[in-house]
DNA sequence: GCGGATTTATAGACGGCGTTCAATTGTTTA
DNA sequence: TAAACAATTGAACGCCGTCTATAAATCCGC
């Protein structure tokens, strides 16, 4: 309940407006009840950035099973309409940044490799036999780079660079990079 | 005096716990004085982000301007290094999401646009005859990818997974295009 | 069924925040 | 010098996260 509230009052008023106090409010509990269960306004905040996590992970397979030919097209485009349809919930995953003593709770460790791991999957299919090992390495770089584009992307900044199309621009550096890595696995084939 | 020691505070104590109350405080100012200089803290901050943005730029040109051969190399060195050596005011960039109905002032505009621009001479420099019109693009392009590296890498997700030298792994993504870019090139001078 | 023990919930208090504004101080001009 | 103007102030407001003493609810051996 304080986490379904939660996520709804975080994903319309955005992480700079949330507040523990309105949640507790909204569902009729006392703010110190919010505090007994889950202690810290930080930890608040993980719980519901995990939920997002989920949420994400879970809309990611849903898209994958239901696309065609062209997986690699599917997964940069489930980033972006994830990020677009649910702006606040993640952008406060990362303006969310942990005190440095911080100790995660594997949960949320644990649904992050979840997301990360369909990607690695997905790459690894992309490559030729002879570089398939480097594909957990390629994937997390690549995840990077479409999450660059996104991040800019949900910004505004590309706009305001006269950049149209974001999704293509990612997905037009995802193909590089996958080419470059089969030219590479010919060539060492070739040897 | 405000902007400096802002800056300073802003360095100090991160994004989240920063205050301008706390700057006018330092420097023995009221806090009335400071919200009738930036009227809000919006403002306040996008003020301090333009300074961030001038370091910036300025850093990346001596960097530039010292540097030998490799200048794709060079360029994302310093976009790492400027982010690790000042994590603070550079997450305050993209932690600080302005109101929509926000109107920024030229100047934030101009300072953003010049290091782009630095960028796109950069890569224009790199790319073969046939395909310099892209640059502009390629260049926005591969800055995202560097900065979605960077964003990981500073967050410290890449460390979470297992994953080192963000910083040569963004190269080579940067390198993966301009190669299939020059690649490009060669195709269209053949027809 | 009951009374003590233990968990759970409550709301008031605290200091700090961004923001506003009437009052004050300082500066220029006539 | 007196009046007009500008700059500065800090108390007040309603928020916030956090703590804590108190009250309510739940459980459990008898």
């Amino acid at each position: 309940m304080l986490l379904s509230e939660g996520h709804k009052h975080l994903a319309e008023v955005g992480f700079a407006r949330f507040s523990a106090r309105e949640v507790a409010k909204r569902i009729g509990y006392s703010i110190g009840t919010l505090y007994n269960v889950f202690g810290t306004y930080d930890r608040f905040l993980v719980a519901l950035n995990t939920r997002t996590f989920q949420l994400w992970a879970k809309e990611l397979r849903a898209e994958l099973d239901a696309c065609g030919g062209d997986r690699i097209r599917c997964l940069v485009e489930s980033y972006f309409r994830f990020a677009r349809a649910n702006r606040n919930v993640w952008l406060a995953i990362y303006d969310h940044h942990l005190p440095a003593d911080f100790v995660m709770p594997e949960e949320q460790d644990w649904l992050r490799g979840e997301l990360t791991h369909i990607v690695v999957r997905e790459v690894a299919a992309a490559l030729p036999e002879a570089v398939k090992p480097q594909a957990p390495t390629l994937a997390r770089s690549l995840l990077a780079s479409v999450h660059g584009h996104c991040v800019f992307d949900i910004a505004g900044s590309f706009a305001l660079m006269g950049q149209r199309e974001p999704v293509e621009m990612a997905l037009a550096r995802v193909r590089d990079t996958l080419t470059m890595a089969a030219r590479d696995g010919e060539e060492s084939r070739a040897q």
